[in-house]
RNA sequence: GGCGGGGUAGCCAAGUGGUAAGGCAGGGCUCUGCAAAAGCCUCAUGCGUCGGUUCGAUUCCGACCCUCGCCUCCA
């Protein structure tokens, strides 16, 4: 069976197969962050969601190259060095840094490529300059350069792909910048925005003076320059639709550098928006939440991942503080089920298969209903743990079971408990107990029951003997 | 005004024209010196409301109510 994706261009399911002629390489694209601030739990979401396609992907056995773009130069950066006084790359190179810390913080897989716009002027300027060639785009005197909706129309192309537009009933007014009132048209973008003297330092020289890149045109020139100007999946915030990824259309058609009747981007994946506590999230409603908020609050990257990925990705998804807690939980039933099975393991050879990969893979396979996958991971977790306590798995079954979620977990990415390395004297202390508990002296087992939740350590009874556990 | 999502148990969340996955919480039980932990079992005659189609609808159609988002800052 195989993957079948919701895709934006078509507005519906479609079975997945790769421009490569060969069925194996697939080019995957993931707007990245625009490092100005710390990514927010939404950002997160977004991030991760495309995190769970390049890991199915991978799963699948495609040779997946992923390029996530770095925003390093936009209004709001601007705005912020110059309130800051800080030079850009010093300004961005702080939030650059904590992306990546936080991006490894819920086990996401680095992209093959992280470009930066800033170090793609020139691509995105040949790139202009080829639009404009075309007669797409058209300079003003103070040195902007547009793309001409109009003129693109009038090639036969469509605009409005991904969103159904109506550009006559558009409430046009407060929100067109006051500096873009030059353009010959409203829905016009700008390509390359002239200097302006709020820009301070932030400048590049370019045919038409000195000046910077629009928003989208860094995700055009980048992704065609290091995946092709052909690929397979462009994903982005369900907010990116319009006007971004329009516009990123428009422009790399426009270009047209693509093959005869190959498009620019085959496969539009949106992540819809969460919610935080029922509400969007906002500064003043004090739900608005960066990764390192939620980590401060004792959480860890695989709960914020783990509950991140709750729900199906095309689903708003309401995030919420007890919903942590309950990952919490979740992901110790499933750590406890995990350690009872390497106990049973041991080195022994998997043998035989699991029914859980099967399960698995097909809710994934259906649009990545990661629900059914998770419903799948359960199902097994109550399963195997039967048979564990009715020990009818063997040392061989238990590996085969291990290797069978180390598979799933390749993909869901919350990892495998963590190995604890128990310190001596908490062994000590333990057997010292389990003595006592023998001599039937309860007072000194309770007493030295104490003694190790003082240390930071708790004693779990099992049938087959205690043990500690981390408080 | 235009466009697009949602409304499924206390909370989160899948799903299907044939009688409701899964997680958390709750309840019961097992284990246990006691406890904790853990495990097992259990937990919606019901899927926003009202109509319609159908042998049968939560699932299809229509109307309505509520809610969220987008409409060129936005993941």
């Amino acid at each position: 069976m195989g993957l079948k994706l919701f895709n934006t261009l078509s507005r519906s399911v479609q079975e997945f197969v790769p421009l490569d002629p060969a069925g194996r390489t697939v080019g995957l694209y993931a707007c990245g962050p625009t490092v100005y601030d710390f990514a927010h739990i939404g950002n997160w979401r977004t991030f991760v969601f495309g995190d769970l396609v390049r890991r199915y992907l991978d799963f699948k056995g495609y040779a997946v190259r992923q390029v996530m773009n770095i925003t390093d130069v936009d209004d709001k950066i601007i705005q912020r060095v110059r309130e800051t006084g800080q030079p850009l790359r010093e300004f961005t190179a702080r939030y650059e840094k904590a992306f990546f810390d936080d991006l490894e913080a819920l086990n996401c897989r680095r992209p093959h490529q992280t470009p930066r716009a800033t170090e793609h002027i020139a691509d995105i300027i040949a790139l202009i300059e080829r639009l404009q060639a075309r007669g797409l785009a058209y300079a003003t005197p103070e040195g902007s350069v547009y793309f001409s909706i109009e003129k693109y129309r009038g090639g036969g192309a469509r605009y409005g792909r991904l969103v159904k537009l109506n550009f006559e009933a558009m409430r046009v007014g407060e929100r067109v910048r006051s500096d873009e009132y030059e353009k010959e048209a409203v829905a016009d973008f700008a390509l390359w925005k002239a200097r302006t003297p709020e820009d301070g330092q932030v400048f590049w020289p370019s045919p038409w003076g000195e000046g910077r890149p629009g928003w989208h045109i860094e995700c055009s020139a980048m992704s065609m320059k290091l995946l092709g100007p052909s690929f397979d999946l462009h994903l982005g915030g369900e907010d990116l639709m319009f006007p971004h990824h329009e516009d990123e259309i428009a422009q790399s058609e426009g270009a047209a550098l693509q093959p005869p009747g190959r498009p620019f981007v085959k496969y539009w994946l949106h992540g819809a928006h969460l919610l935080v506590e029922g509400r969007k999230m906002s500064k003043s409603l004090g739900n608005f939440f960066t990764l390192r908020d939620l980590l401060a609050r004792g959480f860890t990257g695989r709960e914020i991942r783990h509950l991140l990925l709750t729900a199906h990705y095309r689903e708003t998804f309401n995030f919420t503080l007890e919903g942590l807690q309950a990952a919490r939980a979740a992901l110790a039933r499933i750590d406890e089920c995990l350690l009872k099975l390497r106990a049973a393991a041991g080195a022994a050879p998997a043998a035989g298969e699991a029914p859980l990969v099967e399960a698995f893979t097909q809710a994934l396979d259906d649009d990545l209903n990661i629900s059914g996958a998770w419903g799948a991971v359960f199902e097994w977790v109550r399963d195997t743990n039967r048979k564990l306590a009715e020990n009818a798995l063997d040392a061989p079954a238990a590996a085969a079971a291990l290797a069978a979620w180390n598979r799933v977990d390749s993909v869901l990415g919350v990892g495998a408990p963590p190995e604890v390395d128990v310190p001596a004297e908490i062994t000590q202390l333990v057997e010292a107990r389990q003595a006592a508990r023998q001599a039937k002296d309860f007072k000194r087992a309770d007493a030295l029951r104490e003694e190790l939740k003082a240390r930071g350590w708790t004693i779990e009874d099992t049938p087959r003997g205690a043990r500690a556990k981390r408080l």
